[in-house]
DNA sequence: AATCTGATATGCT
DNA sequence: GCATATCAGATTT
């Protein structure tokens, strides 16, 4: 395990959203590890952002996280599922990057069982069944994924493939920026639909 | 493609 | 306190 440079995440959230494809996300539990390669990602910002959970600029309790520092895990529910978010860009700037589909690599009968269903693909194929297969709920918000000791991690990959990023409008969202802010592998099944 | 379920926060009455 | 919206997912058509 290699977590990655605290700077990284002090980048752009669209240069982080790219950038992170292809690095592992890394889940510690008690014994056990389970990691998977992130393929999907969307990139928020804040205030100009009408999809963004810091639209406006309004800090409430369940958002104020937007506002920390770098690499500060971020999760929060929609229709009764938790997405997973890790903030960027610098400190008091609220901005993110929210994983969507991550193609799993070690503990992936832990997995299943987390998830009842045995299908590879439907694994983590999604920002909802990637949190569920991984276990990550509220309690993990404030985490700091470039510390090794966190039980989640970004970690760089141990086997670099070369791929292409494509990218498109954000999914689900009602009303999108112009720009398109959803990255993801060429060709690769985790991708979702 | 349509419908149902879902956990939480927010905005009403 | 209750209705409603939400960055999904699964199931049924």
């Amino acid at each position: 395990m290699n977590p990655v440079e605290k700077s990284f995440f002090h980048q752009d959230a669209k240069t982080v959203a790219q950038q992170i494809l292809g690095k592992q996300l890394i889940r510690k539990t008690s014994g056990e590890l389970l990691s998977g390669i992130i393929v999907e990602t969307e990139a928020y910002y804040g205030a100009e952002d009408p999809a963004s959970r810091a639209y406006e600029g309004k800090q409430t309790k369940m958002n104020r996280w937007m506002w920390m520092d770098a690499a500060i895990v971020f999760v929060y529910m929609v229709h009764g599922h938790w997405l997973f978010n890790v903030i960027t860009g610098k400190k008091g700037k609220p901005e993110g990057i929210l994983i969507r589909a991550v193609e799993p690599r070690e503990g992936v009968e832990t997995m299943r069982d987390r998830r009842g269903v045995r299908q590879l693909t439907r694994l983590t194929s999604g920002p909802g069944k990637l949190t569920e297969a991984f276990g990550i709920t509220k309690e993990h918000v404030g985490l700091d994924v470039t510390s090794l000791s966190s039980e989640i991690v970004v970690s760089e990959a141990d086997d670099e493939k070369t791929f292409t990023v494509l990218s498109s409008h954000r999914s689900g969202v009602t009303r999108d920026l112009s720009e398109e802010m959803r990255f993801y592998i060429e060709g690769n099944e985790f991708v979702s639909r």
